[in-house]
DNA sequence: AGTCACTACTTAGCAATACTATATACAGTA
DNA sequence: TACTGTATATAGTATTGCTAAGTAGTGACT
C-alpha cells in the first residue's frame, strides 16, 4: 500500500487526543502506540511537532517527570478544550466516513442525483 | 459542524475519483454531486483544481463537448492508470478506517498494548 | 574511556492538498 | 444593459504530515 500521509492529514490529530484522553501519556508512549495499531510508517517527528501543536493550541495539559530510562517525559492530559476538538473530530469523522460509505454501496449507480 | 477541509486532504481525490469511475462526468456536474452528497462547503475552485491536477497526473481522459446551456464542458473518465489510483485510495481507506474504529471500539482501555 | 543502543524530545525546511478570491465566457431573460 | 445560471481556470495562502538532523540521558559492552 502506498503511503497514508496525505489521508491522515487532519485524522492524525483525532487520533492522537483519543489516545491521550484514555489517560495521561508521553509522546515517545504514543508513537509506540500508534506503531502498534499498525501505523507504522508515522515518523517520531510528525507526533512531536502535533503534540507541539496540541500545546500551542492549548488543547492539552502537560507535566514533566523525570524517567528513570532516559531524558524527562512531557505527559499529556486533555484539557476541556481538548476534550471539545475530540468530539468535534469524532463528528466530522462520523460525517465523513456515513457519507463515503453510501458512495460505495452505492456502487454502479450511474451519477444519480 | 467545523470544517473539514483538514480531514478531506487525500480523501477528497478518492471520492472525485470513485464519482468519475461511475461513468462520463464534467467539472460542474461532479461539483453539484458533491453538494448533493452533503459537501457543501466544498469550493467549485478546489474541485477544478483537483480535475486539473488528475489531469496533469495522467489519471483521466478527457473530451471537450458544446453545451447547450452555457461554455464547453470537459468530459472525465478513468484510464487505467485512474482504476489503479482508485484501488489504491479504497485500500488506505479501508485500512484507516478500520483502525479507527479499532480504536474507539476500545473505548476506554487505557494504553493497552 | 569510547562506542553503541534505546529512550525521549526538538526543529528547520519541504511537499501535498484544500481554500479564498477572482477572472473569463456562453446562454437566456428581465 | 444587467443579472442569473452554466462552466472552467488560476494565483496566492494556510494547514499539516514528512525528512533529516540534532540534543540528551541511561546502561551495556569493549
Amino acid at each position: 500500500m502506498d503511503n497514508l500521509s496525505e489521508m491522515l492529514k487532519g485524522v492524525l490529530e483525532g487520533i492522537v487526543l483519543e489516545i491521550i484522553s484514555r489517560g495521561e501519556i508521553y509522546g515517545y508512549e504514543i508513537v509506540k502506540h500508534l506503531t502498534q495499531m499498525g501505523f507504522e510508517g508515522i515518523a517520531e517527528g510528525t507526533v512531536y511537532a502535533l503534540l507541539m501543536r496540541l500545546e500551542r493550541n492549548r488543547l492539552v495539559n502537560i507535566v514533566k517527570k523525570p524517567s528513570e530510562m532516559g531524558p524527562p517525559r512531557k505527559f499529556y492530559t486533555l484539557n476541556e478544550q481538548g476534550k471539545e476538538k475530540l468530539m468535534s473530530f469524532w463528528a466530522k469523522w462520523d460525517f465523513l466516513s456515513s457519507r463515503i460509505e453510501i458512495l460505495r454501496d452505492n456502487g454502479g449507480n450511474k451519477h444519480e442525483l
